[in-house]
DNA sequence: TAGATTGTTAATCGATTAACAATC
DNA sequence: TAGATTGTTAATCGATTAACAATC
């Protein structure tokens, strides 16, 4: 007999952790515009998603609707904040100081939501010990020696791809149980870090080939 | 009963649409280290993916390979590079002046692969005129006339979130029929242009929620 | 030739959608 | 109360994996 599926927060499908963010932006920009309450139909609607996906994802978490009347947007978007950790503070140092950490840095959501670039390391002399947006750069060299020091809770690689599995080896021996990687390559680390990786390259790579493909569809 | 699955290119799913980049990635990379020949089972395992997948995946493409010998990686590689069209250049343009496109510009593999940055469009009156590693910033004021009289192949949104849409809506009034997204919006845009979305922040919670996943699976 | 490995068909698995009893 | 809408179970759909005949 085939076993039911289990729905504990810990076998949560990657498909509905990638669109929790999702949920959590359209729950905000209602919150926003003081809508206080929303059927799972009417934001699947705005989502373009069915009401089905929605209802179905959010019971991996719970029960936050009511019969009849549909969800408070608050207590949605408060439970959603929760499920994804925005009730906590994130201490974060970038490896690398070009321009994608300071594009990074400058991002002021991440600050507003609990996200705080504490440093930034490079190995560049010329970029050691100026700061950006109020953020020291600090020489490589002393990673390992910062991580004993500081709390680190995630770990930001915009380096050169050359270096990355090394800074990464670096961060894990520091403690560091969560790696954000703009790389393009594949860090290999213990199963107990989690590593998200943002490939811009592939990105525009996919966006090259749906292109093509709609050229010729075309004609 | 049950139609079969026609292979067309046209219908291949976005799950092996958004794997070909890394096919290519590997590929490269076996390339360079000049090795002939390999096996889906040996590529498939360097990849974590199965050797199923990898041979089910080209087959929407064609067949590239020789029973009992495998690929030869530079053709393969060769066939990877077409169907993602790399064949060809991109004109691309940027729309926002920022840290994000400054990285962009910078990045020297675009540029190797044949996606050309030729204008970058700001409305910050201290930005125009500047050159961001020898490409000139222009007012967007002009982003209509410039369209009129050049070829963009990609238009690239790096601006902020509230004007996103509106600059999407002069892409494609300009005819541009492909879209890189990197604001934290959802674009609406006709259905024969294509838009493919960097979503930074959404990748960023996402980490957020695997952490604390983590975190609560230790305890 | 014999061994290896492809391309493809069939089986399995997982995710999305539909349906509906429960109930506000 | 009656209508609306949830949470959940069942049905469908699609993607991944396994198996194997074809063949280099």
């Amino acid at each position: 007999m085939p076993r039911k599926k289990k729905k504990s927060p810990d076998a949560v499908p990657l498909a509905v952790i990638k669109r929790l963010p999702l949920y959590h932006r359209y729950l905000t920009m209602l919150a926003q515009n003081d809508v206080e309450r929303i059927s799972s139909r009417e934001l699947a609607a705005k989502m373009g998603i069915t009401a089905s996906q929605l209802r179905q994802d959010l019971s991996w978490f719970g029960s936050f609707g009511q019969q009849g009347y549909g969800y408070r947007v608050k207590d949605l978007l408060g439970e959603v904040s929760k499920i994804l950790g925005l009730d906590r503070q994130f201490q974060m140092i970038i490896l690398g100081a070009g321009n994608l950490a300071r594009a990074l840095v400058s991002y002021p959501n991440f600050r507003r939501r609990g996200f705080y670039v504490e440093a930034i390391f490079d190995s560049n002399p010329d970029l050691i010990g100026k700061q950006v947006n109020g953020v020291t750069i600090k020489d490589v060299k002393y990673l390992s020696e910062y991580l004993q020091q500081h709390t680190v809770d995630i770990g930001i690689i915009t380096a050169p791809a050359s270096v990355a599995q090394k800074l990464a080896d670096t961060l894990v021996a520091g403690g560091v149980k969560a790696i954000w990687n703009f790389a393009p390559i594949h860090l290999k680390v213990p199963r107990d870090v989690v590593v998200e990786n943002v490939q811009i390259g592939e990105s525009l790579l996919t966006l090259s080939f749906r292109l093509q493909q709609q050229e010729r569809r075309k004609s």
